[in-house]
DNA sequence: TTAAAATATAGCATATACGCTATAATAATT
DNA sequence: AATTATTATAGCGTATATGCTATATTTTAA
């Protein structure tokens, strides 16, 4: 058998952002109060996908941002409130 | 055979927030002077991709945000300048 | 009004987001 | 120090984001 030539596929994980974003969440989940698993539950986001994203194992969609930016009552732009350097 | 009881899964589409950085990226971009295939050159992302996103068929993760804006020199928080009705 | 440029749509393949559940590790209280 | 609360990690399954390629549709220019 032919060794399988596997098609090189483009990774897109921004692990700067991420972890300003992680950052972001993690301080304004605090000051608003909540815990985790407060977060999730009002949220309907998983705690396991919460703590993913700060801990920055998971680039999350944008829905799911919507959702805790919704829940924490703040704006999605507040989560997104850092410079990324121009590459 | 049992009929399967298949678990419900839940959908996170925030279709709100979506069309709005549809708008917004499509805004930014034009005023960039960026076609899509343009951005699309520059910012590794696909055509399609960038076709999806601004046609609201796609829930994007934040990743590929982040190379959006770093493509179109602009701050993350001005794709996401609109707010969402508290639900 | 045609040709060209730009955008949208479609189908398939693969990687991964996210749910779910459980457990481990760490931090906070008593 | 021992509970208890909180956060982190792990594995699996399913849905979907994204790449790739091609074509169709729409918009712009000539």
């Amino acid at each position: 058998m032919k060794k399988q030539k596997v098609k090189e596929r483009q990774k897109i994980y921004d692990i700067e952002g991420l972890q300003q974003l992680a950052n972001s969440l993690k301080a304004e989940r605090k000051k608003k109060g909540f815990t985790q698993e407060q977060l999730s539950y009002e949220s309907e986001i998983t705690l396991s996908q919460i703590a993913r994203i700060e801990t920055v194992k998971s680039n999350p969609t944008v829905s799911t941002i919507f959702k805790i930016a919704r829940t924490l009552n703040i704006q999605v732009s507040e989560l997104f409130n850092f410079k990324l350097e121009k590459k």
